[in-house]
DNA sequence: AGCATCCACGGACTATAATACCCATTTTCC
DNA sequence: GGAAAATGGGTATTATAGTCCGTGGATGCT
């Protein structure tokens, strides 16, 4: 599994989890998730669920939308 | 499963595919989906990936960000 | 050097998304 | 009222998302 959108949507979260100074570990912590499975979403390798998407989006306190490409 | 999420998601696909006055079965088919997921979608009953997501949102020609809500 | 933190990456397993059917019910329109 | 179109909702199978464990490499710090 491999594709543009998920690597742009990666892509965002890393930066977000960046400009929050949280490692992987602790912002997959926050979400409830796998320390890996976060790293796998970041590289693009996972085509990742809705809920997914806003239980990262609510660790971060940050709207799903804004981790979207609009192409 | 059942979702106020994913339930905000579907009415917000239901309207918009409305407005562009087409049916679940003409949707389904420009995004490449079988009719029946596209039904389930709608009334918020799967928890849908972000790669369906583009499909449904290029089909519609519309930024898939609009799909999700900010709460 | 040694220790700690962070991240890439993999394997094995489980949960569930997605596909492809089906039939019943509702809606639409003559 | 009746036919056709549109939708609701179920079932069974396959594909894959997601979990849980580990290893190794890179970096920084004392």
């Amino acid at each position: 599994m491999s594709n543009a959108r998920l690597q742009a949507f990666g892509a965002k979260v890393r930066a977000m989890r960046k400009q929050k100074g949280l490692s992987q570990e602790e912002l997959a912590s926050l979400a409830g998730l796998d320390r890996s499975y976060m790293g796998h979403i970041e590289r693009g390798e996972k085509n990742i669920t809705l809920l997914k998407i806003y239980q990262i989006s609510d660790a971060l306190s940050l709207p799903a939308a804004i981790f979207l490409t609009d192409e």
